[in-house]
DNA sequence: TAATATTTTTAGACTCATCTAAATTTTTAA
DNA sequence: TTAAAAATTTAGATGAGTCTAAAAATATTA
């Protein structure tokens, strides 16, 4: 059994390995948990103890494979949820992450199953991150990103690195969203920010900061 | 700020004050909620310091509006999410109570107002019971039991009073399901067992302990 | 109404998850 | 390579929610 809390330190850990490198420092731990250090070392102690994490003081922690089952789980529903409240509930992709987060721990393989069923099996979520299967295998996205393109190129935009609500109403002001397909017309040595043009023929500068936000696929590329 | 805890005893108390009578005493909350009565008082005084019930030592509780309003919301949630679970993702009615008792802590008025709306504002839940609207006013039901019919009389199934699996199981073998209509041919003296036919002319008997955990309407009666 | 039974509360302890403040270990950099 | 800085852990406390065992209050019944 893990608890709610056990639960959000697996996530944390598991995303901050992922995102990073092989290991969670306990500083870092606190930061994007947004609680103290001490804390986290109380609850690495614990994790260790029921053999979701591997922890030793004053090292760096490694997740463990039955912890990394759990944090897939929960990754899994969140994502399923976010995708249910839009896609179901008409929520903006700026409005679902508080709920989710609550979301992700209900308990219940047969719940979450069916409700992957009832959406139709999606691989992606409302800001285009992958939705691990039942198996806990995530379906494969290109990783470029915006920031990375050369000029000229036609692109679409599949994702989102920053999920907060002020970046997405930011894109939506913006008319951005997944599926928006660009062409990339100048890159600014100056300060790296892009000029594109959309379907509609509006041109726009996006800051580099903007673009390095933006996963994407090169269009007719596969 | 109510904790999932206090959430759980206000709806405890809140449905043994409707189904008993004005009050509820601590052993009573003790044996809903699986718990010891010397945990009941600690909660007790705790809602009591929120203002949630009006509670003295050595009396009975009763529940305050505030509290009300907060059992009530936790029941719309209860009965909106079980109606989703049968409804969109195909649960039995049998399965659907365990994981409605985790997704009633989900925060979020508009969530539960979008889900209801994706829902067509059902009016009561796969079991029958009515579910509040968003100003938590309950629909009207129909509350006679199947054991206080008469002789001869036509009826529709509109409700159980035992959520349990085991009974609804049983219910299923006897191909009894929320709008299935009945006959009531005989009431035995002896043990108020039923004998009823259904629309496929099937006959069988019900004991009085079946019959008091149904609710019907009467046909051609409104 | 007094004795007994039942219900309810208190006292004290436990677990989970958190905190602050102080101590310890590791890392960095002179 | 040693002193300072940074990261991490320990010690001790707190609050929510629970428990057991004992005490107190209320209800029952002879």
């Amino acid at each position: 059994m893990t608890s709610l809390t056990e639960e959000n330190y697996l996530k944390a850990i598991y995303t901050l390995i992922q995102s990073t490198d092989k290991k969670a420092s306990t500083n870092e731990i606190a930061k994007k948990m947004d609680t103290k250090a001490s804390s986290v070392t109380d609850m690495l102690k614990r994790l260790n103890e029921k053999k979701l994490v591997d922890y030793e003081r004053y090292k760096a922690v490694k997740i463990t494979e039955k912890g990394e089952k759990v944090a897939i789980s929960i990754i899994r529903k969140h994502r399923l949820w976010e995708y249910f409240l839009v896609e179901s509930l008409n929520f903006g992709w700026d409005e679902v992450h508080d709920i989710a987060e609550q979301l992700e721990h209900i308990e219940s393989v047969e719940l979450t199953n069916k409700l992957d069923e009832f959406l139709g099996f999606p691989k992606f979520d409302p800001h285009g991150d992958p939705i691990p299967n039942n198996k806990g295998v995530f379906p494969r996205r290109e990783n470029q990103k915006l920031s990375e393109v050369q000029e000229g190129k036609e692109l679409i935009i599949i994702g989102v690195e920053d999920h907060s609500p002020s970046f997405l109403n930011f894109l939506g002001e913006m008319n951005i969203q997944l599926g928006t397909e660009l062409s990339l017309r100048t890159k600014h040595q100056f300060d790296n920010s892009l000029v594109v043009v959309n379907n509609e023929n509006q041109k726009f500068t996006l800051s580099q900061k903007v673009a390095s936000n933006l996963y994407i696929k090169i269009k007719n590329e596969d």
